[in-house]
RNA sequence: GAAUCUGUAGCUCAGUUGGUUAGAGCGCUUCGUUGACAUCGAAGAGGUCAGAGGUUCGAGUCCUCUCAGAUUCACCA
C-alpha cells in the first residue's frame, strides 16, 4: 500500500468499480449477495432523490443531500435490503427561464422576440448542454444511485403521467379556473403562489382623503379609478347611520355614488375607521366585494392591467379618464396625487402621512412589489369536502404514516396544512409543462387576447377576433406568445387537441411545484416496470427544511391523492449549511464553499464526513476549513491504520501475538457494542451521531489503545484485524471510496471473502466477517 | 400579533428513553516520536450546561416563567 490515501487516483477508479459491478441497480446487488451467501431480507428501502435544477453546477447544499441520502442508502444496501436510489433532475420552470432570459437579454434579445415554441425549444437546447454537469457532479462525490433509472421532469412519460393528474383532479372537481386576485410579479409577468410572495416594510405617504361624507386613507391614489363601495365596521357608531346607504362621492374628475357596506373586517381604531373598496387590486377589498355582492350594483372592473399600466378593461363603461390611461403606476398615483392637491384648492385631500410604514408583498425572485391583479387562472381546491387534499395530509401525520424528522417542523408543517389556501398553478412563461386546457374559439373571439408576432415578426396583441381579419388561425398559432381568454370562454380539458380545431390551447404552464409534487410517484411508474410496486411507498425523503411547505407538504397533497397512500414513510429534513462562523453563506460575502473545489483538494470522502459528523435533522449546520482538514486527517488516520494491520498480517513483528491475547474477549465485546451503538444510531435516523462515534471509537479507541496494545500483544493480530474489517465496514456508509479502495487491497490477500465493500454485509454478527 | 427553533469549553457544534467523572473538532500549554500515521502520540488547562423556580432518589435532558438570538407566518385602509 502507498503510505499516504491519494484521493485523486482512487475516486474514480472505485466510482467505475462500483458501476461495473452495477452495484447501484437493487437486482445486480440481490444477485451478487445471494452469491455470497449474505442475507436478503426482501424489505424495501427507496429514496427518491430530489431533484436538482438540470442546469444548475453543485453547490454546497447538493453535497449535503447527496453525503446523508447516500449514507443511508449504502447502509440498507449493506443491511440486505432492497435498497433502490432514484436520481433525477428538475426543469425548474421560472428560475431557468428567467437564467435563459437573462442569457437573451446580454445578446439585446426579450421573450417577446420569439414565437412560444422557438422559445422553448431554445431553452432545451439550453439545459440540455449544462445538465450532464450537475449529474457528474453528484457522480463524483460518490452518489450510489441508480442511474439506469434517471429521470427529467419534461421526460414524455412523466409530463403524460402529470397531465393525467390534471385530468383526473378535474374530473373530481378539484380543479377550477377562477378569475380573481391573485399574485402578479410585473417584472417577472407571472403570477405567483402564496407561497412565492415575500413580505418586507416599506415607507409610503398616506394621503387621507374626503370621500363623499366620509373620509378613507389611502396609499394607492391610482386604484381610485376601481372603488365600487366603503365599509365601515358594524358596529362603529360614527358610521352607522350610513350603512346600507348610497353616498356621492367627489373626485378631482367627476362623482360617483357607491353604497356604504359594513363588515367585521375593518378596524374602526385604524385610521379613519372607513375603507374604500377597490376589488381587483387589494385582496381584502376583493373578499369584501365577494361577501357583499348583493349590496353593490357596480360591476367592479380592474383598472391596471399585466403591463401595470392604467386602462379601461370595459369600453362601454369607461372608468378611468382619457389623460391617466396608458400611465404607469408610479405616474399614475403622481396625477393623481396632483389632481388632488390642485383641485379646489387641495379641499379634498385632508392630510398626508408622508412616514407611513407598511408591510407590501415583494416577489421572492426580483424583490419587485407584488400587484395583486385579476386573471383566470387555474387552482387546485386544497379543502373539497369531498377529496380534502389537506385533511388526507394531516391524518397521514396524525397516523404517523409519515414521521418528520427535524426540530419542530412537524408543528410547522400542520400550521401550514391548517391555514393552506388553494394553490395557484398557472404560470405565464413557456419552460415548463403546458396545461392541457383548450378554449372554445367560435362566438368568442371577442372575449379572447392573443400575443403573436406579426409579419414583420413583431411583438402584436389584438383581439382574436381583429387579428383573425388579417391573420389565419394557424399562423397566429404557429406565432403566438401567449393568449388570455376570459373566464366566460368555454373550455374543455383534454390530453390531445380536440378533434374539431376550433380550439385554442391555453398559453400558461404548470407551476414548476406542481410536477415535483407528483415526483416519487412519477419517478416509480416509469423508472422501470414493477418498480411502482416494489418500492412505493418510498422510505425516506431527504430534503432542505426551507422547502417544507413548497415540496415536501405538496408531495404528499397530491402523492396521497394519486395513490391513497403517503408518498413516503419517514421526512428527513437538513438544515441549511452555514461558513464557520455560523453565518448564511452568499456570494457578496464571499464565504461560499464549492463542493468540486473541496473535493478535489481533500476528498470526497472528507467532505462527505465533514457535512455530516454531528448534523443534526432541521438544524443549520456550520463547516470550515478546519472541519475539511479534520476529515481529511480521518482519511489518513483510516488509510494507515491498514497499512500498520496488513502489515502485521503479512509481516508480523516482534512481541505481537497471532491469537488468543489475553484482551481478545474485552475487545470483541467492545467492538460488539460499536456495531450496536452504530446500527441502532442510523436506524433512528441518527446519522450525524453516527458518524460521529464510528469517528470516536475507530480512531481514540481502535487506533489509539488497541493498535497499541496489540504490539506489546495484548490485543492479537487476528483480533485486530477483524476490527479493522469491521470498522471499514462502519465507515463505509460515510466515507465509501477509501474503504472500498482499502477493501480491495485487503481483497488482493484473499483476505475478505466478500468481493465489493459496497454489497458487503453490515455487520450485525462480528464473527461473520 | 402568532408560531417554531436555539442558548453546553476561547470558536463551531454533538450529547442517542432522565442515570457514574458533560464530549468532539479547531485553538491553547507542556512533553514525546527513526518502523502505521507530524495529516502523529501522551499529558494538561479550559464548562454554575443563559437565568430563576418546579417534578424526581437523581435534571444539560422533563415542566413553568424570565432574558437573549435566529427563522417563519399573518396583518396593516
Amino acid at each position: 500500500m502507498e503510505p499516504r490515501y491519494l484521493h485523486q487516483q482512487t475516486e474514480e477508479k472505485m466510482y467505475d468499480l462500483w458501476e461495473k459491478a452495477d452495484a447501484f441497480n437493487p437486482d445486480a446487488v440481490l444477485e451478487l449477495r445471494k452469491k455470497e451467501n449474505n442475507p436478503v431480507t426482501n424489505k424495501p428501502f427507496s429514496i427518491v432523490m430530489p431533484p436538482p435544477n438540470a442546469n444548475d453546477p453543485l453547490h454546497v447544499g447538493h453535497a449535503m443531500f447527496v453525503s446523508l441520502e447516500d449514507v443511508l442508502i449504502r447502509y440498507n444496501r449493506m443491511l440486505g435490503n432492497d435498497t433502490i436510489w432514484i436520481p433525477g433532475t428538475d426543469h425548474a420552470g421560472i428560475e431557468t427561464q428567467f437564467v435563459f432570459e437573462k442569457k437573451l437579454a446580454a445578446k439585446d434579445q426579450s421573450r417577446f422576440n420569439f414565437d412560444r415554441s422557438t422559445l422553448f425549444q431554445m431553452i432545451w437546447d439550453y439545459v440540455q448542454e449544462n445538465s450532464g454537469v450537475a449529474v457528474d457532479q453528484i457522480k463524483k462525490l460518490g452518489a450510489s444511485a441508480d442511474w439506469s433509472r434517471f429521470k427529467f421532469t419534461l421526460d414524455k412519460d412523466i409530463v403524460s403521467n402529470v397531465l393525467q393528474t390534471f385530468e383526473t383532479l378535474y374530473k373530481d372537481g378539484l380543479v377550477y379556473r377562477d378569475f380573481k386576485l391573485v399574485n402578479y410579479c410585473l417584472k417577472c409577468g407571472t403570477s405567483y403562489s402564496e407561497l412565492e410572495v415575500d413580505h418586507k416594510d416599506q415607507v409610503d405617504p398616506l394621503h387621507t382623503i374626503q370621500y363623499g361624507p366620509l373620509t378613507v386613507a389611502t396609499v394607492r391614489l391610482e386604484t381610485i379609478f376601481g372603488d365600487v363601495a366603503v365599509a365601515v365596521n358594524p358596529n362603529d357608531k360614527r358610521y352607522k347611520q350610513y350603512i346600507g346607504t348610497q353616498i356621492e362621492v367627489e373626485f378631482p374628475w367627476g362623482t360617483k355614488k357607491m353604497p356604504v357596506i359594513a363588515d367585521e373586517y375593518v378596524d374602526p381604531e385604524f385610521g379613519t375607521g372607513a375603507v374604500k373598496v377597490t376589488p381587483y387590486h387589494d385582496p381584502n377589498d376583493f373578499m369584501m366585494w365577494t361577501n357583499h355582492k348583493n349590496e353593490i350594483s357596480e360591476v367592479p372592473q380592474p383598472v391596471i392591467n399585466t403591463s401595470g399600466k392604467l386602462y379601461n378593461a370595459d369600453q362601454n363603461n369607461i372608468l378611468i379618464p382619457k389623460e391617466y390611461v396608458g400611465l404607469g403606476i408610479v405616474n399614475a398615483r403622481k396625477a393623481a396625487l396632483e389632481a388632488y392637491k390642485t383641485y379646489k384648492g387641495g379641499a379634498l385631500l385632508l392630510n398626508t402621512n408622508e412616514k407611513y410604514s407598511h408591510s407590501v408583498g415583494i416577489c421572492y425572485r426580483c424583490g419587485r412589489q407584488i400587484e395583486p391583479l385579476p386573471l383566470p387562472q387555474f387552482f387546485i381546491s386544497v379543502n373539497h369536502e369531498k377529496n380534502n387534499l389537506v385533511q388526507n395530509a394531516l391524518q397521514a401525520l396524525d397516523s404517523g404514516a409519515t414521521k418528520i424528522h427535524g426540530a419542530g417542523r412537524e408543528k410547522i408543517l400542520r400550521h401550514w396544512l391548517n391555514n393552506l389556501k388553494d394553490w395557484n398553478i398557472s404560470r405565464q412563461i413557456v419552460w415548463g409543462i403546458g396545461i392541457p386546457v383548450w378554449y372554445q374559439i367560435s362566438g368568442y373571439e371577442n372575449k379572447i387576447t392573443v400575443n403573436f408576432l406579426d409579419k414583420e415578426k413583431k411583438y402584436t396583441s389584438a383581439l382574436l377576433s381583429e387579428a383573425l381579419q388579417t391573420y389565419s388561425l394557424e399562423e397566429i398559432e404557429q406565432n403566438l406568445q401567449s393568449m388570455n381568454a376570459d373566464i366566460s370562454v368555454p373550455y374543455v380539458v383534454s390530453l390531445s387537441k380536440p378533434s374539431n380545431d376550433q380550439y385554442l390551447q391555453e398559453t400558461d404552464t404548470f407551476d414548476t411545484w406542481f410536477s415535483s409534487s407528483q415526483w416519487p410517484v412519477v419517478t416509480l411508474k416509469n423508472a422501470k416496470p414493477g418498480d411502482f410496486d416494489r418500492f412505493y411507498p418510498t422510505s425516506v425523503m431527504e430534503t432542505g427544511y426551507d422547502i417544507l411547505p413548497f415540496w415536501v407538504m405538496r408531495m404528499m397533497l397530491l402523492g396521497i391523492y394519486m395513490t391513497q397512500k403517503t408518498p413516503f414513510s419517514d421526512v428527513y429534513l437538513h438544515g441549511l449549511v452555514r461558513d464557520q462562523k455560523g453565518q448564511k453563506m452568499s456570494k457578496s460575502k464571499g464565504n461560499v464553499i464549492n463542493p468540486l473545489s473541496v473535493k478535489e483538494e481533500y476528498g470526497a470522502d472528507a467532505l462527505r464526513m465533514a457535512l455530516v459528523i454531528r448534523s443534526t435533522p432541521g438544524q443549520d449546520k456550520s463547516v470550515g476549513l478546519p472541519d475539511f482538514k479534520a476529515a481529511r486527517n480521518l482519511t489518513n488516520k483510516v488509510w494507515n491504520a491498514a497499512r500498520f494491520v496488513m502489515l502485521q498480517t503479512e509481516k508480523p513483528s516482534e512481541g505481537s501475538a497471532e491469537k488468543d491475547a489475553p484482551q481478545d474477549e474485552a475487545f470483541e465485546k467492545k467492538l460488539k457494542e460499536v456495531v450496536q451503538t452504530v446500527t441502532k444510531q442510523l436506524n433512528d435516523f441518527k446519522i450525524g451521531l453516527a458518524a460521529d462515534t464510528v469517528y470516536t471509537e475507530f480512531w481514540h479507541w481502535y487506533c489509539d489503545e488497541c493498535i497499541e496494545a496489540s504490539k506489546s500483544g495484548h490485543i492479537s493480530r487476528k483480533a485486530l484485524l477483524q476490527g479493522m474489517l469491521i470498522f471499514l465496514k462502519l465507515l463505509h456508509p460515510f466515507m465509501p471510496f477509501i474503504t472500498e479502495a482499502i477493501w480491495q487491497e485487503f481483497s488482493i490477500l484473499n483476505i475478505t471473502k466478500e468481493k465489493l465493500l459496497i454489497t458487503a454485509n453490515w455487520p450485525y454478527e462480528i464473527s461473520t466477517v
